[in-house]
DNA sequence: GCCATTTGGAATGTAAACAATAAACACCTC
DNA sequence: GAGGTGTTTATTGTTTACATTCCAAATGGC
């Protein structure tokens, strides 16, 4: 990530179509570099750049994306409370290895805040907002009919992104996407192979009905279920082969371990 | 405005000292700066020296702190993952100050939240833990005879705590705790005037009957009803006088709006 | 050979300097 | 006087430099 540079394509004339583009690729832009340094370590820790165990080097990752350390320091203590990284005084930040129990966990308040949600959205959807989850959920359809695996998986992200908005719980959403994303993005390989599709989607389909349907209990009690089940998808996933991929890039000395993290108020 | 409680402190002499104090302290305990500096301005949140809407600025922070600016960027970052503060890109951080429908949508998740940790602690309760909550329930009662607010109110919270420590769920413990201290340091004057301490007291000793009992389904109940009933109370408490005490300390300039947050991702 | 101690290098924690931005003010034009 | 435009000033964003801490290999004694 460097500092924004007069890109001098050759036939670019600055015309105000281009001067447009640099306007918006700089509007774009407008975000401090932390936040930018940060999006690129979530994304090197999804794409299993940084593997977890392993520490983020500060002079080594400012080097490498062309900024100083501040904002790399800056990024890292956003990541340690999304809860992608722990870090120890004087030690550093190292992306979190989620323990299979902390995962269950996960899972089960998820269940529980999800569930919620999708009683609150029975209880009062909105017809433009019933119309798009159907689309969604035909759209993952279609993707199971194609055997679309990335299709699927957008598709449903994306359902239950938009259960959670429409329940009208900004803090419940929050909640809920948060740990959801720090599920993907520190388990990703896991989730790959949880597939499955068809029944996931039959479970999306039932949920649906009784959200359309106006039955607030029926919609908490599936949608509670339909957590669940997936969190058995992912047991049986991590049982087959794609074992908990364990800390792999640990440095030198010894492992962080719990009594050294420092967040606790 | 309005009555600040019979307060202890000679009020509009920002307190950086016993700030300060803290700080120091806190330095011994092998803690980063940045660490002490926020648990400092969480005080200065909690206790009134800065007010909701008030900026945090930088370099009088640092003066007042005895420390240099990173550290006190570094909090002013870490509060806003905890919610507390409002960061707009090279304006600054802004003490937030919770609307009212915030307020009630994180009542209605913690009441979701709790209730689910209530069931699952009457599911499988140990007997030191038994006694635990009892003992604590013992000296809300001896709070409440005694007219005792302050005692109470810090059983109260130990209560809750071991509620959600007890169910063995991390997540769902940390989601609580941090949204509840959300309240707490923005809203406290209004938790303050939320007495009515003998309600809330009974409502405990049937949460913890149905919890002893072993009655998951019965614990959930009530715990869900126990933090509606707290959210009623909080309702009433600002509709009499000590009304949403809203932004004071708002510097020249337009008030940071929604739209200017820069932490979607 | 084994263990405690020392010591050097590397990385983090902190401070201070520099650059960029935005609000506020003064000024000019109409 | 209203509206807009340059200029100032305070504050944040970022970089650079310095201090402190930790780890690990080297050293030395037994």
């Amino acid at each position: 990530m460097q500092r924004r540079q007069s890109s001098t394509r050759p036939e670019d004339l600055p015309t105000a179509a281009g001067a447009m583009a640099d306007l918006r690729q700089r509007l774009a832009t407008r975000q401090s570099l932390g936040r930018s340094v940060q999006a690129a370590l979530e994304e090197m820790i999804e794409t299993g750049a940084l593997k977890p165990g392993a520490r983020l080097n500060e002079m080594e990752l400012a080097a490498q994306l062309g900024v100083s350390r501040g904002p790399v320091r800056e990024a890292a203590r956003a990541l340690e409370r999304t809860g992608l990284v722990t870090v120890i005084l004087n030690r550093g930040a190292f992306v979190r290895s989620l323990d299979i129990d902390e995962v269950l966990q996960t899972y089960e308040m998820n269940a529980v805040l999800f569930g919620h949600a999708a009683a609150l959205v029975a209880a009062r959807l909105k017809p433009t907002e019933a119309a798009e989850l159907r689309s969604i959920v035909a759209r993952m359809d279609e993707a199971v009919s194609d055997g679309e695996r990335e299709g699927f998986f957008a598709a449903n992200v994306l359902f239950h992104q938009h259960v959670v908005e429409f329940c009208g719980n900004g803090p419940l959403r929050d909640v809920y996407l948060e740990h959801t994303r720090r599920l993907l993005l520190l388990r990703r390989r896991s989730f790959d192979a949880a597939g499955n599709m068809k029944a996931a989607n039959s479970e999306h389909h039932r949920l649906l009905d009784a959200i359309l349907s106006g039955q607030p209990e029926q919609a908490r009690r599936l949608a509670e279920a339909h957590t669940r089940a997936g969190r058995a998808r992912y047991l049986t996933a991590i049982a087959h082969g794609s074992a908990a991929a364990e800390d792999q890039t640990m440095p030198k000395g010894r492992k962080p371990h719990a009594d050294d993290r420092q967040d606790r108020r």
